[in-house]
DNA sequence: CTGAAAGCGCTAACAA
DNA sequence: TTGTTAGCGCTTTCAG
């Protein structure tokens, strides 16, 4: 077997003397479809064998206008919210035998919309996108060239389009409600990339938990701007400078989290005795950490399986679906890195005790 | 702009009243060599831009037998080992204007064949493989069939191909070194997958280093068969039930430490002063856990880069690189996972004493 | 400076 | 039951 040149169809063809559409036929399961005698597809299929033949997928792509390709544009592969997710996309494209083309935008809007054109050029059959945020023209291009598109994770306004990812506004809102049970007030907000959904969500989540207790929004407490872990750590190094501490730190992504407990090490400030933590976004190892730390998980698994689905039924047959956003709940998981505070004095008392 | 019907080399042609090879010719930035006027160069870009055209690069690859394209194939993309070493291979290959088609062979030889099958049949210029390791016959076929071929982290042997990735067996003897030298002789091995050549060089390097000390090889020690955290929970938890309990665990893989931790966690177990802990391969969040923990470091996006850099030679110049392993050098990150013991008594001498 | 012809490998339509 | 023709969109000859 194995010659030096790939085999083709006109190849295999003219060993068994047939023609090219025969050997097609037989080799794409259509034998019986066609009536093609046992003999000849028998011939067919052990020259195909023989020869090492793999099927030309530029070429019948270039034909049939498909590729049972889906291009996936992530902005960081090696965040482990979106491995995870990516993991998922890759096994049930897989299932549903689609190839997957990764593109990592780096959270950058320019490289995205390269991705996007690139992908069309490759001629995928459909997106899956967890856009940048910032800009919403070259997904609106897909659209309207009628390629199939699916945002993951994060949403954008003013561009309908299915939609997966958690219910952000609703999670943020838990973990809020439950470091204000346990009495904290004076609550810092680590912010993700500005104006991505996910962030706008969380940070709505956050100002709707404490407008419902009543406590008035603190803009200086609402810091960052990326979902790094440098981000993280930077602006907590920045908010245990200041005069007044608050008693509780809200990372709104797991890495944000991972840089605010470095800085809190390196401060030499434990959690939750000196300052309470809390995280979007659950880990394996956050159970582990020195405090295992509270967060609210999402489900990561699920949001990949739905976005792969919702795109091959689109499609599938086109049209089918609603741009409607679907987003899971997410769960908050209790561990230990919130610690219940005595409700803080009222500024003006505290003022005057001084 | 933007009609509904993707625009062609054709249809840029008919609205310009030029052949479909000028246009070619103008935008792929040959208008300079084949002295196109500039003004039928300056109608073309125009048309083409009016029409939003996008380059099919299904046919330039069928054409041009060159797709820009390169193949990943990893274990689990969800391991932030791999999730990193992929990250930088998608970058990498993006700056010399590659695409990656990802897949994830779940650790199973049979869907990595798919993989490299369903790769060639893409036309993929090259492709990058972590190997699940128990078999060659796959990816010797697609040297034979002379498609450029890099193996990342594991190697096989009877395989001459470019390899780029750690030398595992000299990161586990240091790790093995420095139990030792803190005193411990009992020290259990948490494998990842036999038959890996990363696991095969980890436990190479263990035996190496005991050997070095003189210490018999318990082959009892030595257990585990997977880089999955549920293999080092398992096998932990049946280390801990023995009557002799070992004084450390060297977990093979970061996964396997997660693992083993949480098995230790729910045992009531404290790290080090119950029991020591070293981990390959590092993660962000390892100085952050209950005891930081001891690891061995690998150099995660060098091997990524190296890795594409070498595919892309080979690619643009086959037979330049001889098949040549590239071992990096990983390192000792000693933080407080591992105690100092007092030597153990001898057994017979601890027989006596009870 | 530009065009006509041909072909990459495949499959759908039509014919026999 | 099988073959002929044609064309997907591109680029490379070769011709002018």
């Amino acid at each position: 077997m194995g010659k030096h040149v790939n085999a083709t169809l006109k190849s295999i063809a003219e060993k068994v003397h047939v023609s090219a559409p025969t050997v097609s036929r037989v080799l794409s399961g259509k034998a019986r479809e066609f009536r093609i005698s046992k003999e000849t597809a028998a011939a067919i299929k052990a020259a195909a064998r023989e020869l090492g033949y793999t099927p030309n997928y530029l070429a019948s792509g270039l034909r049939l206008r498909k590729t049972h390709t889906l291009g996936l544009v992530i902005p960081d592969i090696s965040n482990p919210f979106f491995a995870s997710v990516a993991r998922e996309i890759e096994k049930t494209a897989r299932s549903y035998s689609y190839s997957i083309i990764l593109c990592d935008s780096e959270e950058n809007t320019k490289q995205e919309a390269e991705a996007a054109a690139l992908l069309q050029g490759r001629k995928v059959d459909g997106m899956l996108v967890c856009p940048v945020g910032q800009e919403a023209h070259h997904l609106r291009q897909i659209r309207d060239r009628h390629l199939p598109l699916v945002l993951i994770d994060r949403f954008l306004p003013d561009i309908s389009c299915p939609f997966v990812g958690s219910d952000n506004r609703r999670g943020a809102f838990e973990a809020m409600m439950h470091l204000q049970e346990k009495g904290h007030r004076s609550i810092a907000c680590v912010q993700g990339l500005r104006n991505t959904s996910t962030n706008r969500e969380r940070v709505g989540g956050y100002c709707d938990a404490l407008k419902a207790q009543g406590v008035p929004i603190d803009e200086s407490l609402i810091v960052g701007s990326s979902f790094g872990e440098e981000n993280g750590y930077i602006e907590t190094k920045l908010l245990l400078s200041r005069t007044e501490r608050p008693t509780a730190i809200f990372a709104l992504g797991n890495l944000i989290a991972l840089g605010a407990l470095r800085a809190l090490a390196e401060s030499n400030l434990h959690v939750p005795e000196d300052i309470s933590l809390i995280s979007f976004d659950d880990q394996r190892y956050f159970s582990f950490l020195a405090t295992p730390v509270t967060t609210i998980a999402q489900q990561n698994e699920e949001i990949g399986r739905i976005a792969v689905k919702l795109l091959i039924d689109e499609i599938r047959s086109p049209g089918v679906h609603t741009a409607e956003g679907i987003f899971l709940p997410p769960r908050l998981i209790i561990r230990s890195s919130v610690a219940r505070i005595d409700p803080p004095l009222h500024p003006v008392i505290r003022a005057l005790s001084v």
